[in-house]
DNA sequence: GTTTCTGCAAAGGTTTTGCAACAAA
DNA sequence: TTTGTTGCAAAACCTTTGCAGAAAC
């Protein structure tokens, strides 16, 4: 497992008086396998490769525990389901884009957008603002040019 | 009611074969008479308000409909619960900056932020953006300097 | 040993759906 | 008339929670 993240987990959990489990251990291993965006269902599956015993009500927990540490943070990736990305450790200024024509996510990060952020949250009579998000959604302009886009045609194979 | 809502809307409906109704009526009046974000159980009070045979199914489905014609929009402002924003036909652009203290919510429009989701969405190969959004989660000024906030009190007060 | 954690199953909350009666066009 | 719409109640989801036994420290 990342180093960083064990540390700020094990930062966490003992200013918290709380226990370091092995189902914690295999729940973060899961969510942290890859860097895609996950449902809480698709956690518990990826946690049961690991082991099977791991139960949906410690995943849950597990989320809250690993939202208020910072590890992972709840996205709005539109699509009425809510996310957990796992990326902000490495990326904590990124934001979101998503294809209109295939879903995929595309993560950027762009300097601007910090700046901007400032000056619009300290115009509208607040301090430093504390979190942002941004996302966008677009067609995209492989397919719209060449009619076909590789990320599609492998998202039609899978399903096929 | 708005006469842009009622064009808009007819022209939904007609160009979907879908009808007027008594319900649909009662159902948009309720979600546009005032500029607020609300959930899906408070439009159902507000409608029941007008007409108190309005039923939990039918607000459902007018909401599907009010977000299929664009005089909705879905609009996550954290907090875990799903609002829909009234105010999108007046303000397309708008986005939502919210008060970590007081958890008031304040639109705003900015001419810089569609811009850099253009410049953004095209360096990332995509056409023209077609929906963003942008949040930013703040704490007040006025608070953190004078150590009270009108909204605030307003607040504690409502809760007392 | 004490306190936290887990799994289970039940409960909670929100949204969707099948269906028969009803209403719009 | 025909087709779309409604209300109801049940179902489908997703998430949280109470509790007794298990595990961490």
């Amino acid at each position: 497992m990342n180093e960083r993240i064990r540390q700020r987990l094990d930062a966490h959990l003992s200013s918290q008086g709380l226990r370091r489990t092995k189902q914690r251990d295999v729940i973060v291993e899961a969510a942290f396998s890859s860097d895609e965006h996950f449902k809480a269902e698709e956690l518990l599956d990826k946690a049961r490769k690991i082991d099977s015993t791991v139960s949906r009500a410690t995943v849950y927990r597990t989320l809250t525990l690993l939202v208020e540490c910072g590890l992972l943070r709840q996205v709005d990736l539109g699509r009425d389901q809510i996310h957990y990305d796992p990326n902000f450790l490495d990326k904590p200024q990124h934001n979101h884009l998503i294809c209109l024509d295939c879903d995929r996510v595309v993560e950027f990060e762009d300097e601007h957008v910090a700046l901007l952020h400032d000056c619009i949250t300290r115009r509208l009579g607040f301090l430093q603002p504390k979190l942002m998000s941004m996302r966008i959604e677009a067609h995209c302009e492989e397919l719209s040019r060449s009619g076909t886009c590789k990320q599609r045609d492998a998202q039609k194979h899978r399903q096929a």
